[in-house]
DNA sequence: TGGTATAGTATCTAAAATGATACCTAGGAG
DNA sequence: CTCCTAGGTATCATTTTAGATACTATACCA
């Protein structure tokens, strides 16, 4: 497989993956389901309301999420992933496992140092 | 395996492939070995002189690439893939699997809304 | 009549990533 | 003496991303 640099794809992938946000909003649609606006925002500390709007319109746009709108008063709104978003599991696992290597990586590192 | 949210270490391996430039320097490395500065400046039409640095440091210091100085006038300096480097190639061959496809399901989307 | 709840927008600011351009080093070729 | 080479730095401008804060609509409840 060529995959330099013309037909390289990996970027494509990444584009989707990254925003301070995304990966952690995909797990938890991956693991633990449907999620409801505010569910979401309370299961990141931190994220503004306009950061998970943002992040939210971004990853349906590209189909790896789904929003559902009840029309009710006050509003009602669920996210969930799509099967084609559900493919981007593998990666995340993928980087998860990496991640984790390397965190200990990091910490050899440190320790030889001092 | 509990990835939400503070053992979700995904952006660790997110935080290294990150950067305009990074996959395609890896892929090239990965691919084809040992490269020069120039030669890989060369390979990568676009970046600048201090985007390539820049990146390239910032990899090393990752220990994912290592840098070779040869003592010489006109310098001439080696870049490699370290063996932990080595061990990012899973992920980068499924996002451009992954990428792949995407680019399929956008041409797809595409033509319906033609 | 006022307060609560949900799912947002609108503005403005700050910080980070990227890009353009000029400059530097020292030896060897002409 | 000057230019060329390889692999950089330094400085400044631009673009992209992220964050803070305030505001909105509408039904329901007390």
């Amino acid at each position: 497989m060529e995959k330099i640099p013309e037909e390289c794809r990996v970027e494509d992938a990444l584009s989707i993956l990254v925003g301070k946000w995304k990966p952690i909003i995909l797990l938890h649609l991956l693991q633990k389901g449907t999620h409801r606006f505010n569910e979401l925002k309370r299961k990141m500390p931190g994220i503004t309301q306009k950061m998970l709007t943002k992040q939210l319109r971004e990853l349906e746009e590209e189909d790896i999420i789904e929003r559902t709108v009840y029309p009710q008063v006050p509003p009602k709104v669920e996210y969930s992933i799509t099967e084609y978003g559900a493919s981007l599991e593998p990666i995340l696992e993928a980087m998860h496992e990496w991640g984790t290597r390397h965190t200990l990586h990091k910490m050899n590192k440190k320790k030889q140092t001092i």
